[in-house]
DNA sequence: GCCAACGTTGGC
DNA sequence: GCCAACGTTGGC
């Protein structure tokens, strides 16, 4: 079993568009970056932990805690050339993009990111080292017990 | 809106 | 394969 941390654009989907989703499960689409493709596809199985990280927002940090619903497969939107993911280079017959489902655990409350990053026991998170971007980063047990402990 | 970090693209 | 230009991310 892993854990991850997956970002979301609160405007795009947030803790409680997911709440509100069908069978609390959203296909997460979009990811165009292959490192957090290589991640899904190679590394992530069904019941792995998901820390729902909301981004891009007034106030950014964990909002709950998920799961991994699906292993991956193709991302529909590389084809869709009125979708904000089209990939005009895409081609079915080998599809580029990748995704899984997620469904909501858990909402908490919001671990806000300054007090993710002043917990010693969270300076070693991936998705706070300086000038990381990857919308999905792995997460260790140890981050994992720390944050289930800060969350209660 | 700014800007640093970093990934991708494309000419050579 | 190099590398400059460009686009995106995401906190502030």
């Amino acid at each position: 079993m892993n854990y991850w941390l997956m970002k979301s654009e609160p405007d795009e989907c947030s803790i409680d568009d997911l709440a509100d989703a069908p069978g609390q499960t959203v296909p997460w689409v979009g990811v165009r970056n292959y490192q957090a493709r290589n991640f899904m596809r190679d590394a992530m199985q069904v019941g792995d932990g998901v820390l729902f990280y909301h981004s891009s927002c007034p106030e950014p940090g964990i909002a709950g805690f998920a799961e991994v619903a699906s292993s991956a497969y193709p991302d529909e939107t590389q084809f869709d050339p009125d979708s904000p993911y089209h990939d005009a280079k895409a081609r079915r017959e080998e599809p580029r993009w990748l995704h899984v489902d997620v469904k909501l655990v858990r909402k908490t409350r919001l671990l806000p990111l300054p007090e993710m990053r002043s917990d010693p026991a969270l300076v070693t998170m991936r998705t706070l080292q300086p000038g990381n971007r990857l919308s999905i980063t792995p997460v260790s047990p140890v981050e994992w017990e720390r944050i289930a402990e800060l969350l209660g």
